[in-house]
This record gives structure tokens, sequence and C-alpha cells, in this order.
DNA sequence: ACTGATCGATGAGCTAGGCTGATCGATGAT
DNA sequence: ATCATCGATCAGCCTAGCTCATCGATCAGT
């Protein structure tokens, strides 16, 4: 059986508009006599009479009619669909955007994959990411971009966007002796065991999360790896072990038999950080449009004067 | 800009199935060569590169399977909608059978209409006439069918299936002296004013749903007319007209400030009854096939034994 | 490393069919 | 009765859809 050629369809949708051949041939760019004969073919296809014409009246007959109304809507979309797709390719762009966050995403973030979506047409993909797996994503290419802690100073990555920096508190069970106090110092995390991410994390990254040693030097315990957030929290409450989460974390994730402390007496700096990291050599536009978009919507919050765009310098680690 | 050919579509969707172009083309029914030509003039359209293809392997690219995964729900949805179409053309058949009814749609009715849908691929476009036109909707050509009260014995109608005859009941005020009663005689119809249709019905008609006289020969007064069942059941309420309606509908539109009560005395065959009713000369399949659905779907309920398809017998009227 | 097999790209060449312009016949207005 | 309008149809041109044959690249096996 013959295809149904879309160049019927968008003539017998014009038809159905116009109720002319004439103007419908000039809205087409094409002679009457082409309309007349895209219009018998398409009949001559679905075996039906779709539009009662004289010389004097065109009207769709009652199955044309129907005909109209149901194809008219996966005909649109079908197109919209490839102008769509076309749009983007002429842009570089991508449907969506692969992202991968660690810990929880910021109001503003959402906002910003909003207007992407709104201002650029890419949508996102949000996959959260293993706890001590902050880059092998991003860089396997599984992942177009990836929220995750900083510092990333691997050479193949970009940090497109530094967000705010966020203070740093412990978690301890509620019944923990220092859940009583207000704050703890750092010094007092020599003589804790505290957990930090598993995974395949350079050890620079690994250090930033929990330093080696106090700003004093005492050696930090560590005995203990956990995959994600809420794996640390039932061992804290467990009482074993303590963690360092970052404020938003903890707001988030309270629970009753988990307390989440102030530390005191880090050098400064001692914060923690989120970038939003890429592969240098894979910067799609949407990407640049996605750090820009965050930019808007950080801008006024206290946050890090580096200049997106450039890569991370690693942090000191101990 | 090209127009996107259908052939284009439906051969990036197969090659993206199969991964290969032999394959493809076999089951396209085309050349290698073609498509090749295909899937490069698709891409040259699009301006970008949909699938990474050396002579051992053949992939889509990230953009080629956004666009296949978004593109193929909507070429999908549009094939298939031309292809019902044409399956409905070819079986003479509408996409959506415009019926109308009166009173109430029983649950077998419901119950033919998704099977009709699932069983033939034709839908229901289900509006309410107005009580007292019950046959100029449908032989204006405005509905294809109509559920009625018979009797029909316009010449260009065909009563198609007879519903179960119902009781008809009397709708008085609650606290109208009949009321109390459990039941009420129709030579008690005497003394009241009932309601009747308001519309263009043909006097025949009017006449079976409000007798002129009782069995025995006294007038009945009909001072009202009403267009809506719950204008009746308000004028009933408020006590000054009585309403004649039948046992779904009683049950269906009960308020508390009116009670429906038994008529006893008709003669036989003064009973209430549905009947679906067509245009003898625009019977389309779709309607036989409602017709047999209703006709197994009331199977086994007491039921009019003139068998459907024939125009209905005037009923004696008053 | 050589050979052969497999696979996609490319170019030449054929022709079906997409498209136009001219014309005809039907219809309705004046 | 005349004229204007409109859709159908036909003849004919030429684009572009399609195939066949061939080439170059890649990989397995020896």
């Amino acid at each position: 059986m013959n295809p149904v050629h879309v160049q019927q369809i968008e003539c017998l949708l014009t038809l159905a508009d116009e109720l002319h051949f004439g103007r419908t041939a000039e809205r087409l760019g094409c002679s009457q006599s082409r309309v007349s004969q895209l219009v018998a073919a398409l009949e001559r296809r679905m075996g039906v009479r779709l539009v009662d014409r004289t010389s004097r009246r065109v009207a769709l007959t009652r199955f044309g009619g129907q005909f109209v109304d149901e194809v008219r809507p996966a005909y649109e979309t079908l197109t919209s669909v490839i102008a769509g797709a076309h749009e983007r390719a002429r842009r570089g762009a991508l449907r969506r955007l692969r992202v991968g966050f660690h810990g929880s995403v910021y109001e503003e973030v959402t906002e910003a994959f909003r207007r992407l979506r709104a201002e650029h047409g890419v949508g996102i993909a949000l996959s959260e990411i293993p706890l001590g797996s902050p880059f092998s994503a991003v860089l396997a290419g599984e992942l177009d971009a990836a929220m995750v802690e900083l510092p990333a100073s691997e050479p193949e990555l970009t940090v497109g966007f530094r967000f705010p920096p966020q203070d740093r508190l412990l978690a301890v069970a509620s019944w923990h002796p220092l859940a009583r106090a207000e704050a703890v110092h750092v010094e007092a995390l020599a003589g804790l065991d505290v957990l930090h991410p598993r995974g395949d994390a350079p050890d620079y990254w690994r250090a930033a999360r929990v330093p080696r040693t106090t700003p004093a030097g005492a050696p930090i315990r560590s005995t203990m790896g956990i995959s994600t957030v809420q794996e640390g929290l039932a061992l804290v409450a467990a009482g074993e072990h303590v963690q360092l989460v970052c404020r938003p974390l903890a707001d988030r994730a309270a629970r009753g038999d988990v307390r989440c402390l102030p530390v005191e007496g880090w050098g400064e700096g001692h914060s923690s950080q989120l970038g939003l990291v890429w592969r240098a050599d894979r910067a799609v536009p949407a990407l640049r449009a996605l750090a820009a978009l965050l930019d808007e919507e950080f801008a006024g919050a206290p946050r890090s004067p580096a200049p997106p765009g450039v890569p991370a310098a690693p942090r000191a680690s101990g």
C-alpha cells in the first residue's frame, strides 16, 4: 500500500482551514492542480472521500472532518518534535542534560533548571551520585555535568560554577555526650571516628572531605566508609561514628536520633562548597547556559569569588 | 527548507532498531544504498550527525538517540491514527457515533459503548436530548442515533433496538395527600395536572407520554410543559403538578421533596420503553453493531419481542 | 602480514512520479 | 443569457527516488 505522504496530510489540513483550493495552493506554495491531486491521492489511499467539493463549495465530509480532527494534533506533534530537535541541533544543544548531584538540590538550582527548559529548550535528567565517586560518572561520559563537592582538580574537568560555601556541621547521635553542647571544637574530632565516603574519588578529594588531622595535628580516625547519606546517618545514630555534613543536608535529613552541631576552630576556608563540574572536552552550550543561570539565581548570595569556567585549584589537603 | 519525509523518519527508526544498514534495507524493502541516502538526507536536513557509523559498527549519536526517543512516539501516533482511520474507512465506520439519550443511560448501555470501542474501534459522542424533542436531532442529521422513548413511527426512522420496558411511576410532592399511599390508581390522574414534555415531538408521541384521558375516559389535565427532568421535578416538588417518570429515572433523580408511586390500573402495555432510533437512510454498520451489542447486554432481561431493525409500529395513541 | 569477508559510502544512470500550465466543465451571480 | 469563479483533468517536463556496481575501511583467521 502506498505510504501516506506528509505533504498530503499538510495539504488536507490546510484545505480544512481554507476550504478553498486556490488559497490552499497559495499557502502551500504550489499550484491549485497540485492541491487537487494531493487530496485525491490521499482519498484514494484512505479509500474514502474526505472533501465534498463542487466548483462553488468545498466542505469536509463527515469522515473527513473526523479524520482531520484526529490527524491534526498527531501531525502537529510530529512536526513540532522535528522542529524542536532541528532548533536544538542548530544551537548544538541537547534534549536533556544529564546532571548528577550530591547531597541536596537547592531551590535556586531547580529554578535554574526550570529556566533552562523555558529559555533554552533543554531539559534535565537528574540522578544522584554515590557519595564517594563524585567524578567518575562525568569522566565516563555517563553524565554531562555533576553538582559535587569541591575541590575538583582533575585535569579533564572544568568547574563551571561554584555554589555558595556552606558551613560544615558534625552529625552525632542525640544521646552522645557531645550532643548536649551548642557546638563542638575541631580538636574534639581527634577522639572520634569520622565516617568517610566510600568510592573511587581521588585522594585529595577524600582528604578534603575528612581531614586526616585536626589543625593542631592530632590524627582523625576514620575506620568506616559509607555510600549514601542515609547509610551514614544510620551509623551516626548507632553512636559509634560521627559524620561531617553541610548545612542544607543537615536541615533536610533531620531525624530525631541525630543532632548536628557547628564545628568551631577550623582554619578559614574550611567550609563545604559544591561546584558544577563537567568534562572540558564536552562543554556544550547548554552547560554554559546552565552555569550562567545558576550565577543569576545565586546572585547576591555569599559565594566564592573564583570566576566560573576556569579549572578549580586543588584545595589544600592534609 | 526541505521537508522531512516520512520515509526518512521510518528509516531512522528502523535503523535505530537494527543498527545495521543491510537488515534495515531488507525490512524496509529497499536497497542498502537507499538507507544510507535516506539517513544522510535526514542528517543534512537536521544539520547534525544522527548515526555514528563505520564499516564495522553502527550506533546512534547522543543527539540521534534523543531524537529517536522523541520522534518514535510521535511518528507512531501519526501512523496509528492514519491506520485506524483507514481501517474505519475500509469498514465504512466512523470515528465516533453521535448518540443522544433521554432520561438515564443504563449500565448495560455504557458497557455496550465500551465494547463498541474495544471491538469495533468506534467511539461514542454522547449528548442529552431535550425531553420533548426526541427525534429532531436525528432527523436533522446532528445525531447518528438516539435512545429515546418509543413509539417512533416517523417514516424516516428505524428502531434498531428496544430496551426492556420499564414501569412508569407518578412523581408527586412528598407532602401531597397522594404521597401517603403505597400506590396510586390511574383514574386518580384525572384530578391532577400532569407535566408534559415541551418540544417539537409529533402528536402521537406526546399522547403516549401523557395520555389525554384515563382508561375510563376521564380527561387528564396537562397545563404545563417542561424541557428537562430537573425542571419537572422542581415543579412537582412545588406541588402544583405531578409527572410520569420511568423507574430508572425515579431511582436516579431521587430527592427528598418528591415521592414516586407505582401507578395501578393501566391497560396492559402501558409501560415506558426506550428504543435506539436512527435514520433509515443513514444506517452505518457501527449502528447495527451497537444494536447487536445492546441485544447481547440485555439478553435475558425482559424485553419487547419485536425484532430489531424493522420500523416501529406506532403505539396506539389516545 | 596477508587474505578474505563484511559493511557502509559513493557515483552513475534509469525512470517513476511530483509538479506546472493550460484547458474544460460546472455552478452561481447579475 | 452572460460572465466570473472554481475544481478536475491532461499533457508534458524534470526533479529526485531508487538501484546497481564499486570502493575503501575494518576485522577475523591463518
